[in-house]
DNA sequence: CATGAATGAGCTTTCATTCAT
DNA sequence: AATGAATGAAAGCTCATTCAT
């Protein structure tokens, strides 16, 4: 069997042990044993836990990103773009709970080296957002009530909410997709329009 | 030394540890250093590691939602209410960031036992933001437009989207409970009361 | 029992595995089992394998120098110290063969730290020889004739001699510590003698 | 390439890495990478690493051997030809620093299978050296005076201080094999040549 | 003639846990 | 009430060695 298949099936397996058991709890042995291979082979191909570990955020990360972008047509109205790239984002996550387990939650856990790969996706994202929260406000002519910093809050926000909403979504049964991405854009999308028109809540009172 | 008390310097030791190291690479050895005892004593008090872990994560997660609890004071209105319970909320994560890397990363990466712990808090705190959200409907009287599985996924949204700002504001020098708490206020509560006004976002077209 | 002679029975067992399997090829589980003890407990007191071997380097040492310089008392002549030191050398040796072999095969073979520690003990020999040599040259009045240079190179071809001999002595049945200094002295001593009387060999013929 | 040329570059390579790294810590891949073939040619060709080591072994020990023996030439005197082989073994050492550390170092550290193979070279040497000593001794007509035991072990002692030179000669920088065939003929040479007189070193008082 | 693919066995090291005192 | 002493079990990693092609 050619190396490139076996490293994906290693990494598949990997990704299932790492997602359900965490980066600690999993061992090579059984990493080794899922794949269907011996331990030795393992570490031929990928060096190291850490490395294959690494190598998992990566090709995860990847994917997910290639997922949301491929899914937001650049044609679209920003707000059209956030839909379809939410729906793709929900879809995705559920339809690979082990993969999102291992970026949401195994790779932010366990320390600089893995955190950082996730950061770089993130970071992405939120960029993507940033981006169309920009376009929004300039489609409605507002782009000046809104400061640098609160478009980066707004984004971190939203992409928050749908990181938990994510989690909410796959444990809850019957929660689609859909569901979960209508929830948000009217949860956010709402809010932001109502916030580029200029109102603002204070602790003072509603301004 | 009393024995409460000694238990409250293991349970203190044993949080930062954790928060630091994670559950698996935290060892009884580091905690029982930190703590200043011998490890024995360590077990003949607590039992075990996963019992250990439990405790921690029971006290962590009973003083937040006390902090959330305490701050919102019953007579005010909702927003009122909301906005004191989510600035307890950042000000506690932040001044106890290993107790929150325990409840927030550890506790719900490292299988069922504990993750079930933070549901228990997490399902509490979720719960108290839809009353908020029902209080809030009910203020405006519009009740009958949101459904009990809408304010569900609302309030999922709001609590994933405050977890999500509390990691960004305490990795982020310069920005403040109350900064936090504002954007989130901003962010979500229009949002809520233009969706409580009756307009709807979907694929289709705004409603 | 207590740690220190634990301690001591673990580095028993270490010498006579590292001197008899080599110091890869020994395996802490062997010597652990050779000492009556759990391997956890090997680690517990010598932290690791590199460790253990260079305590057992140090302690043999240590046994190796004192045996000979306990044996050479300075108020002897200078042929009577070498002597002395000599059948101690070879005594201590044979008695201890491991101990020799960690010495002399195991350290010098097996990298930097290690080789380092065994410098140290065999440059003191070495400047315990060139003393005498030297006390000697003075006590025959000729010490002009012999350089620096030449008192080095003769005291490591002395040592050199007697670490050969002492192996020599050791595999071979029935040549004891007293015959091997003997021959050594009569081998050496005399040349010295000659030489420090100014007779000397080369290639162009005896000078 | 024919097989005999390829099996000389796997020696070749086997024994740099033999050298430096030790038996044990040497591997086979990194042999056969050295060597630029692949690890089971390494295997059809030399079987294992046991028998390549043997085989290093036993080539190098054939090349120093001849290296000594083609310098002597018979119908020198036997001072001479001491001075020739001496200055033979210092050369070969020098130039082949590896080799000398897989005869002189590893493989009397790694178990008797080896050992033997280097203890067959080294008696070949000690017996041309007892030749030597045997032949001078004739030669001043005084071979009543040394007993057959006597020339072993002063052979044994003469061809350790080479050996113990060897290793100073080469760690030292601007020493010569000229130079230490020198110090160890004034040494050696002029010792034999007293003793062979008559005069005797001993602990109750010369003789 | 030569190799890419694969593994059984063993190594060092760590850790949660328990006695005996 | 508290601890020094001790261990069973398992993990990450490496290596000599062999097939199928």
């Amino acid at each position: 069997m050619p190396r490139a298949v076996r490293e994906q099936q290693m990494m598949d397996a990997a990704v299932q042990t790492f997602g359900q058991r965490g980066y600690r709890a999993a061992s090579m042995d059984e990493i080794a044993e899922l794949a269907g291979v011996s331990k030795p082979l393992v570490y031929l191909y990928l060096n190291s836990k850490e490395d294959l570990f690494t190598a998992c955020i990566r090709r995860e990360a990847q994917a997910l990103i290639a997922a949301v972008r491929d899914a937001a047509e650049p044609d679209l109205a920003a707000d059209r773009q956030l839909w379809a790239g939410l729906l793709a984002f929900f879809t995705h996550t559920a339809e690979h709970p082990d993969a999102w387990a291992v970026l949401h939650r195994q790779a932010r856990t366990h320390g600089e080296p893995f955190a950082a790969e996730v950061v770089v996706m993130r970071d992405e994202i939120v960029a993507f957002v940033s981006l169309l929260i920009g376009a929004a406000a300039r489609e409605t002519h507002r782009a000046d009530e809104l400061a640098e910093r609160d478009v980066m809050a707004l984004a971190q926000a939203l992409v928050g909410a749908a990181e938990s909403l994510a989690g909410w979504a796959n444990e809850t049964p019957g929660v689609s997709a859909k569901e979960a991405a209508g929830t948000l854009m009217n949860f956010a999308w709402q809010g932001l329009g109502t916030l580029m028109a200029g109102e603002r809540w204070s602790p003072a009172g509603k301004v």
